[in-house]
DNA sequence: TTGCTTATTGGTCGCACACTCAATAGCATG
DNA sequence: CATGCTATTGAGTGTGCGACCAATAAGCAA
């Protein structure tokens, strides 16, 4: 009757089974955390042994360590495509502002701040960790860097505002877990005005106007 | 000859004992981290046996609330003392940036990258961590009251002005386990500029100028 | 000094984890 | 249809964890 009760082996290519193995690994890490990637959990998800997960991933903290680049990987494309056929820089940065300020997005802040702890103690993860970071700064950079030369920004050292306001972000995204009730606007806008301010833009450009009476 | 072969037991009051296994709890969490305070690892920093520490605290993630909420409670003590009998707002304020940014808060961030992670997991840690926080922005924000009374500083709202600046250096602090290379300046002097801007200081006066030729 | 309260021990249990490896069976290939 | 390669299983190892509890002895009070 339940599917779970799966005796048939399925073979599948190594390529195959290993994507496979990775997108789990992703997903409950985005959901439940990194540390609830482990062979037993991933194998659940699949329905297959865990030893197979072993015989992929030798090293179970490699596994890890891939969990968190794909899921991060996958967001940054959400958050910040690379490419951008259409459309202003400012309305990129400002879609930008919404997704990353967004309730939705708690669970990617959640993400970071099991990554950046973790890290602490696995060393493939904090590899990948630090590849991530370099990833989404240069994303956001090369952003803030076409709205430059298109004249819509104005910043002398656009991977500086670019570090800023990803700084403001994780100041932001670290109560994830915590936030009990609201925060007062000016906080909230902080991520945009801190962008605004750098980038010589008026208030409201990115977001919503501060404080409409 | 190794004074770990100890046979004969130590009895200690309740209060006595019970403080020296927070004390050593606290320690740990500072050091090591908050998943190596077990109740062997404190068993072991204080000679005892592990069967001991259950006794004072029958739910082990009791104990790594108490480790975590001490440990903040004293540096938030020597990061923003209570009593300031003398000096300035403004010094005050100074000398709290200056320990905020030293390399020294890299174990304090950490720390608390730490506990916001494991209080997802944790309720009672959780709860910890948002009276910490709390404590926090209240003993910032009573300094920049101090300084809005005598003049020194002018802001319309010092609780937000002193989340923005908590919020700053969290997301300053969210890398202190995978930063490599340095900074850019002007993103390390971010929470200084942020507390000048927002309470209407000139720039300089709470921190080394930005560059100066 | 004796006795009593209770702080402390030592041992045990069950659980979840990563890791190993010989045996097995799916499936592409001929 | 038979065969060989190898993806997959099943079973077992060892570790560290929290929790539990009866037995023990430290040190205070009588």
């Amino acid at each position: 009757m339940s599917s779970s009760v799966q005796r048939k082996r399925i073979r599948k290519s190594p390529a195959a089974r290993r994507a496979e193995i990775v997108d789990a690994a992703a997903a409950v890490a985005l959901t439940e955390g990194l540390e609830c990637v482990t062979l037993r959990r991933i194998a659940e998800e699949l329905d297959v042994r865990p030893g197979l997960i072993s015989h992929y991933f030798p090293s179970a903290e490699d596994l890890v360590a891939e969990a968190f680049g794909s899921a991060a990987d996958g967001e940054l494309d959400t958050l910040l495509p690379a490419r951008r056929p259409e459309g202003t820089s400012s309305e990129h940065l400002a879609r930008f502002f919404v997704r990353a300020t967004g309730e939705a997005y708690d669970a990617v802040s959640r993400l970071w701040i099991n990554a950046r702890h973790l890290s602490r103690y696995r060393p493939a993860l904090r590899e990948r960790v630090v590849e991530q970071e370099a990833a989404w700064r240069e994303r956001l950079t090369d952003l803030l860097r076409q709205g430059v030369e298109r004249g819509e920004f104005r910043t002398d050292d656009p991977e500086v505002t670019s570090i800023q306001i990803l700084v403001v972000l994780d100041g932001l995204g670290a109560h994830a877990n915590t936030e009990t009730g609201g925060r007062p606007e000016a906080v909230t806008r902080m991520a945009v005005t801190t962008a605004e301010r750098e980038l010589g833009l008026a208030g409201g450009t990115l977001g919503p106007p501060p404080v409409s009476p």
